[in-house]
DNA sequence: ATGGTAGCCCTGCTA
């Protein structure tokens, strides 16, 4: 099985490169964020058309997931339950869905902005509700994937330049104590399980200042998968290819490869 | 040197 995180920054502008990139890649379930669209205009056909079943969950206008399946959809929810009060109540942010016998969390975590600020605080929030509802509702035994933007560079090695970022969301201690405290429940970073020693491979580059071209990047979209999972691992890569020619988005697909 | 670009639907906001 082959499956793959990627935030298109708008699928509405992105929608021609996305069926593209399905048709070479061949992932079997494609986790997506960032549509900027509303349930009402997902392309649900033009996915359909090539083979995938499809799931969406989205405002329009801002944030929004999306997720592609050509070996089922079950069990599908979103967000963090009724009786959690969502510290982005409003925005689309997590879609949980059950393909292919793995049970796949798709997180655009937010982004945060600064430090401070209101929103980097609700960003910390939003990662414990994130902890608290896969406490609640899965175990480490489970398979078991949460991937996605997650908007944090787990370690140092994971951006271009430690020094560029000092200050800035994205690295803060806290924000990486998130990812830990998954980590420590049971979860892996995937890539790091085929990659445990090389530095700055990187999954998003700001459009600005050349920065894709001059290798200046962070390593944001994760894969953390339980046990059950990490033991299929078998191959994992950054799409880098999808973010160069016309129209790319700022981010490129992270796929990973599971023995069946 | 507090910059720069892209995408939203708007003339600023979000990333």
């Amino acid at each position: 099985m082959r499956f793959a995180t990627w935030n298109v920054n708008s699928l509405k502008a992105r929608q021609e490169r996305v069926e593209e990139w399905l048709q070479y890649a061949e992932p079997d379930v494609l986790c997506i964020q960032e549509t900027k669209l509303s349930d009402k205009t997902f392309p649900q056909l033009s996915f359909g058309a090539l083979g995938y079943e499809a799931v969406h969950h989205g405002p329009g206008q801002w944030n929004g997931v999306a997720t592609l399946s050509r070996v089922g959809i079950e069990d599908v929810s979103s967000g963090f339950g009724d009786s959690v009060l969502d510290p982005y109540e409003g925005d689309a942010r997590m879609l949980t869905t059950t393909c292919g016998g793995v049970r796949f969390v798709n997180v655009y975590v937010p982004n945060g902005r600064e430090v401070p600020s209101e929103f980097y605080d609700r960003k910390l929030e939003w990662f414990d509700c994130l902890a608290k509802w896969v406490d609640a509702n899965a175990k480490p035994s489970d398979p078991l994937v949460i991937l996605g933007d997650f908007n944090v560079a787990p370690e140092d090695r994971d951006l271009w330049s430690p020094k560029a970022f000092k200050g800035s969301t994205h690295v803060t201690p806290k924000e990486r104590a998130a990812i830990a405290r998954l980590q420590e429940w049971g979860m892996q970073d995937a890539f790091r399980v085929v990659y445990p020693d090389t530095d700055k491979l990187f999954s998003y580059w700001d459009y600005r200042r050349g920065d894709f071209h001059e290798h200046r990047g962070m390593r944001i979209d994760l894969v953390l998968a339980t046990q059950p999972v990490i033991d299929r691992v078998q191959w994992a890569l950054v799409d880098r290819q999808a973010r160069k020619g016309k129209l790319p988005s700022d981010h490129a697909p992270v796929v990973i490869d599971l023995a069946d």
